[in-house]
RNA sequence: GUGGGCAUAGCUCAGUUGGUUAGAGCGCUAGACUGUGGCUCUGGAGGUCGCGGGUUCGAAUCCCGUUGCCCACCCCA
């Protein structure tokens, strides 16, 4: 029998963890600058958590949650998504208690049944950056600045940044009546998909694709316009702090977004070049969330941003991680008597803080140094008969292939500092 | 769930109107250099031609089915 990994999963190999471990560590990095604590939360979770989080209508929940039920009959569901659980987490552990606003940032796999494509993944991985208990647009402006600032770090350029509002429980009902009535007269314009959003979801009848569709949408009326008082104040607030730190945004009125629980502010950074799934991120606030998945009402705002189509970016615009750090040195033997010896160095050394690597198969010194070559080492320390006779190592120096035979007690100094690792 | 494209060596790909033992480059490995990497040269290993069936004297090539991958729709990170 000859396994596969499941559609939609894939393996990160050893020559794609530099893409990785950089990006993650760049997140780590500018979310502990603004302050952000790192929470882990459970991969899978009751089912119901996700079916009240995220929304029971949603595409996510109606049909592509990874459900199960365990060996207790519980139904549970791996998570699609982030947010739900660190609500649950914020209300189960009671971290109302603690300093609000609560800013955190996780790091993880979330998990979504659909047909994979360029930058969609059923087993995808997420930065996911939260700030629990404030509802005020700096706030708002804050969490943005942290997604900005982190493709920064890892120097992507090409990106646009999007914004609109969507409202709040008040002004909304208000506004998509508004936009009902006024596509009613367009029906016959827009294609069969968008007839049907008419009906179950006519915000989305502002994204369509299609180019006919779009210029309909664009005729629309704008949320903007039905907004209540506190909605609009808040929208005006966040694009003024925008405009003060000037950092290029558009204002997409017919951007919506696809999970029931935000409320007025939502945005996306768009890449381009990465193929039909441009969104590197997406987010917003969702003020009702927490009283919902039974904690205190509390407003908050987040987004996530998929690792995949960061990296995805990166190599779009050419931009190389930083390298693996390597064994500074290699340990290359000849006979029996030799690799005794070299077993004992290449561990005198790893202990000392050096990274030592080795061949261990009695190949021929060649192959030995080839391999040594490969992996990048800065040093090859070689053991023969005669060097074990003498008690010296020969070590020579890869980058300009110069060697000396040194005494053993010098071999680790002369070693020190000479490599990545 | 729907639509389109593609499956030949570890990788990237050739393979004529169906015709002997399916090739190249890279990679791997060994030697040239009996104890020295990168360059060069020479040799070697490595293939159920995705899988199953059919047509045919003969199939990598034609037909049917199937699986997988890629891309797009829906939707989303």
């Amino acid at each position: 029998m000859k396994f596969q990994a499941p559609r939609g999963t894939y393996d990160i190999l050893p020559e794609d963890q530099a893409y990785w471990r950089f990006v993650t560590e760049m997140t780590r990095q500018v979310c502990e600058l603004y302050g952000y604590e790192r929470i882990d939360v459970p991969v899978f979770e009751q089912t119901g958590l996700f079916e009240r989080g995220v929304g029971e209508t949603t595409d996510i929940v109606e049909k592509e949650m990874y459900t199960f039920r365990d060996r207790s009959d519980e139904r549970m569901t791996l998570r699609p998504e982030f947010t739900a659980g660190i609500c649950r987490a914020y209300a189960e552990r009671k971290l109302h208690g603690r300093p609000q606003p609560l800013r955190l940032y996780t790091i993880g796999p979330a998990f979504r049944y659909e047909r994979p494509q360029a930058g969609r993944y059923r087993q995808f991985y997420q930065v996911d950056v939260e700030v629990l208990g404030s509802q005020d647009p700096a706030i708002d402006l804050e969490v943005m600045q942290v997604a900005w600032q982190i493709y920064e770090a890892v120097g992507i350029k090409g990106l646009s940044f999007q914004v609109n509002s969507t409202g709040c429980p008040a002004c909304r009902p208000g506004y998509i009546a508004t936009l009902k009535a006024w596509y009613e007269q367009h029906l016959d314009g827009i294609c069969d998909d968008c007839r049907r959003r008419y009906g179950e979801n006519p915000l989305r009848l502002l994204d369509c694709k299609r180019e006919s569709c779009g210029k309909i949408a664009e005729g629309a009326p704008r949320i903007a316009k039905s907004l209540c008082g506190a909605c609009n104040d808040h929208f005006v607030q966040l694009r003024s702090y925008l405009d003060a730190l000037g950092r290029p945004y558009e204002v997409n009125h017919r951007m919506v977004r696809g999970l029931d629980y935000y409320t007025k502010t939502v945005f996306e950074v768009w890449a381009e070049g990465i193929g039909a799934q441009n969104a590197v991120c997406g987010g917003g606030r969702y003020d009702g969330l927490i009283g919902m998945v039974g904690g205190p009402e509390t407003p908050a705002i987040g987004f996530a941003s998929g690792i995949e189509r960061i990296i995805l970016t990166m190599k779009q615009e050419g931009i190389e991680p930083p390298e693996v750090p390597k064994p500074a040195v290699f340990v290359a033997y000849l006979g029996a008597e030799a690799k005794d010896a070299a077993v004992v160095l290449a561990q005198e050394l790893r202990s000392a803080g050096v990274g030592a690597a080795a061949l261990w198969e009695d190949r021929s010194l060649k192959a030995q140094m080839k391999q040594a070559d490969r992996i990048g080492a800065a040093y090859t320390l070689i053991i023969g008969e005669e060097e074990v006779k003498n008690g010296v190592v020969m070590v020579r120096r890869m980058a300009d292939s110069t060697q000396t035979a040194l005494p053993r007690w010098e071999v680790l100094d002369a070693v020190k500092g000479g490599g990545t690792a």
